[in-house]
Formats: structure tokens, sequence, C-alpha cells
DNA sequence: AAGGGATTCAAACGAACGTTTGAATGGTAG
DNA sequence: CTACCATTCAAACGTTCGTTTGAATCCCTT
């Protein structure tokens, strides 16, 4: 219970985390071996296990790092927006800015590695590895609590399984976005300039996705399989 | 150049395709090893690199035995569209489906290792290995130009660069929505009955990114930080 | 029946993995 | 100054990895 106990023992967990968050998202998690690892961060080897106690306990901390202040940003930008609104219906293309806005601004963030952090965590939910894919879900828990209840208080004619399906193709739609980088490059034939820009890039989600998530109930087309 | 050189030897790589396809879904690529593999398929440890070469060919045999059909179904569908409608503007939804199709056609082959395998390339798309995900994108690009010239055609007014995001969000949606099981789960706090229904899953596909894709311009929001 | 190329097999290879160990080192409190 | 606890360090642990090897086996051709 010293001033060591808050200064240095810090400083190596941190280089830890920022090189296992640029890492993992470079090489994977099991691509990324704890020697690299440790090399790149400049500790001793034994610096993770000491640290953090496994490899699979310094996964779970990178995300808790970076997730809890996101998801409640997150929160706290809904709370605004209701406490501002008094009582009216939320427009959905505003739910959309408050949950979309602050993933999308750790994209600016490339020098604290907010950019590599964001494109990891697109690419993590659908990790093979079940516990993780189980950590991140616990994660999100709160926040998709309340943004579910604010969709459907905005979108009240809207089946409650349709609007379940449709904030799932809305988490893909941001979570393949953050994630891959290759796709835009291969649909245009060339690099878009304004792939980190995140106003821009908030602008044109808000836009599909509020058209997306509002549309009109399907027809279906299939019918012929039908009875 | 015998009878054998087509009866026998299919009969073990394809025990290890299917093995793979199933391992490579449950424990991602890295986490497969080679004696659960061929122990999974009941094949000698040593059969993948006789038959395959390495571990890394056969990851690409698993891709390219079920990605070419699949796009090769994807043109053909938009061929359809486009013999039909006789030089009528198509419209986007119908696009659309012709693209979703297909891909949506195998969740229905549980039995196949379809569902498997669709899954298995939602996810794949944003592997960290530079090399899988650069496969992946070169078996796409001959169907990926004929939807964007589709979809030029379909939405003239629609400026290209804009266009290029919006059929990026659209594949976001789509892989997401194969790779990801447990999104759902959380969003909606039990299980839908209907995950497997390819048709019905079209169908709201169809509905959200036919909206999100012909949506109107964005309105800039955020235009307190513009100048 | 004999020969031969394709395939399967058990066994072993060296390398890399995550983790553990016990001694050295550092700064702080008594 | 000394004793102490947290941290760092070099070295080694046992395990598992992808791949290779050379002999055994199979099936077809001659």
């Amino acid at each position: 219970m010293s001033l060591r106990a808050v200064k240095p023992p810090h400083e190596t967990r941190t280089r830890i985390l920022d090189a296992a968050e640029e890492l993992f998202m470079q090489h994977g998690f099991e691509g990324t071996s704890m020697r690299l690892l440790t090399s790149k961060a400049g500790v001793n080897l034994a610096a993770v296990n000491y640290h953090f106690g496994s490899k699979d306990a310094l996964i779970e901390a990178v995300f808790r790092r970076r997730l809890d202040p996101m998801n409640a940003a997150r929160v706290a930008a809904l709370d605004r927006l209701e406490r501002d609104a008094s009582g009216q219906p939320l427009a959905p293309d505003a739910i959309i800015r408050a949950f979309v806005g602050p993933s999308l601004h750790l994209i600016e963030d490339a020098k604290g590695g907010g950019r590599n952090f964001i494109r990891l965590l697109g690419r993590t939910y659908t990790d093979p590895a079940k516990a993780i894919r189980a950590l991140i879900g616990q994660l999100y828990v709160p926040a998709m609590e309340r943004f579910k209840a604010a969709f459907e208080r905005a979108l009240p004619q809207m089946p409650r399984e349709e609007l379940v399906w449709r904030m799932h193709f809305m988490f893909g739609t941001l979570a393949y976005t953050l994630a891959a980088t290759d796709t835009v490059q291969l649909i245009a034939g060339c690099k878009p300039e304004d792939r980190h820009d995140a106003r821009l890039l908030e602008d044109r989600l808000a836009a599909f996705l509020g058209c997306g998530l509002a549309a009109p109930l399907a027809r279906p087309r299939s019918v012929k399989k039908a009875a």
C-alpha cells in the first residue's frame, strides 16, 4: 500500500497491454507467442504470467480495459439523448449514432492504439473460442438491454422478433465495417481516402442502418416454395 | 491415369476436407491440430501432407471446394435476373437476393456440412492471417465485379463511393449474420426458433439491406465539428 | 503370377509453445 | 543499515505442434 503500488507496476502492465492489443490484431491470439509479445513490450518473458496469471487472463484484460469505458460512453450518450428529448420518442438514427459513435471515435485514435483495438474487437465477435465470445458478450449485456429498450420505444410498431434480427444485422454491419479493411478495397478496386474519417463514416452508417432498421416488413418473394 | 486416379484417392481427400471444415469452424485454423483432424477423419496423420502438401494448402482447398460453386451460383442467379428483365433496370433487393441466396441456401445443409462452412466463411473474412484473407478475396473478385456493375445500373443516382461503402456494409451484415450465433441470443435473451430457416432469413435480409442500400444520402448531423 | 506405382502406416524429427522456477535486483519501511 | 516485499531476470520444464521418413500394404497392369 505504498506509492509503489500505483507507480511502477502499472508501467509494465500497460506496456504489455499495448503490445498485446497490437499483436493480437496483427496475428490473432494463438498466432501471438509470449516471446514475441514480451519482446515487443520490452519486458521479461515471465512478466505476463506474473502480472496477469496466464495468456488467457491477459486476453481478458485487453478487452476489459477498452470495452467497459466504451459501453459506458454508449449508455451515457443514450441517457443524454433521452434526457434532452424529455419524453418525446427518439429517432432511430439518433439511437444508432449513440451506439456507433463511441466505437467510431476510437478509429481516429491511431496513436493510442484505439484503431487497433476496434479492429481486433470487430473480429473477435466471431472468434472460434467460445470462452472469448462469452466474455465479450458478458461485457455487452448492460448496454445491450438499454439500447434494445430504446429501439422498442422508437419503433413501437415493429414486431419484437423482427427488431431482434435487425439489431443483429446492425451489429454485424458495424463489427464488419470496423474489422474488415480489405473488402472495401476489393469492391472499390482502389483504396478510399476517407477510410478513417469517423464523422463521415458515422453519417454513412446512420443513413444505411437507420433506413434498414425502420424498413417496412418484408413481402416474401420466395413464395414459389411456400404453400 | 488408371481408374485408381479417380476412385479411392478422392475418398481420403474428401474425408479430410469434411473433417477440416467442421474442426476449423469449431476451433479455428491454429486451434485445429493435424492429429485431431486426421483422427476425426479416420485417416493417418501423414495423409494431409501426402494429399495436400501442407496444412496451409489444406485450408485453401477447403475454401476452394465450396466457394467456387457458390460464387458461380451467385453470378448465374444474376444472369438469370438480367435475362428475364430484358433491359429493364433491376430492383436492388432482387440483386440482393441473388447474392445472399446461394450462401443462405447452404445454411439448410446441416447434414452435408454446408452450415459449418458458411459460418467458417463468415468469420474468415476478418481472419488475422493476411494470406487467408487474400485467398478469399481473390476467389470473390469475378462475382464482385458483376454485382458492383449490377448495383450501379440499379442505382444510377447513387455516387460511386457511397455505393462502395454500402456494398461493404451489406457484405458485413451477411458475413456477420452467418458467422455469429451468439449475438442474436444476446439481444433476444433467448434462442430464436427460426435461426436456420433460409427463406425467412432471406426475406429479412432483403428488407433490411434493400432499404439501407437505397437509402437517401445522409444529412450530416455532426456539423458542430465541421467548419 | 509377378512387377510397380500409389497410398497408408507407425515412428520419429526438430522447433516452438505456455508456464514454472529460484535466484538476482530494486526501492521502501522500520 | 537492515530486513522485506514486489518485481525482474535467465534458464529450464514438459508438452504439443507441423512435417518427414522409410518400410509396409494395396490394387492395377502386364
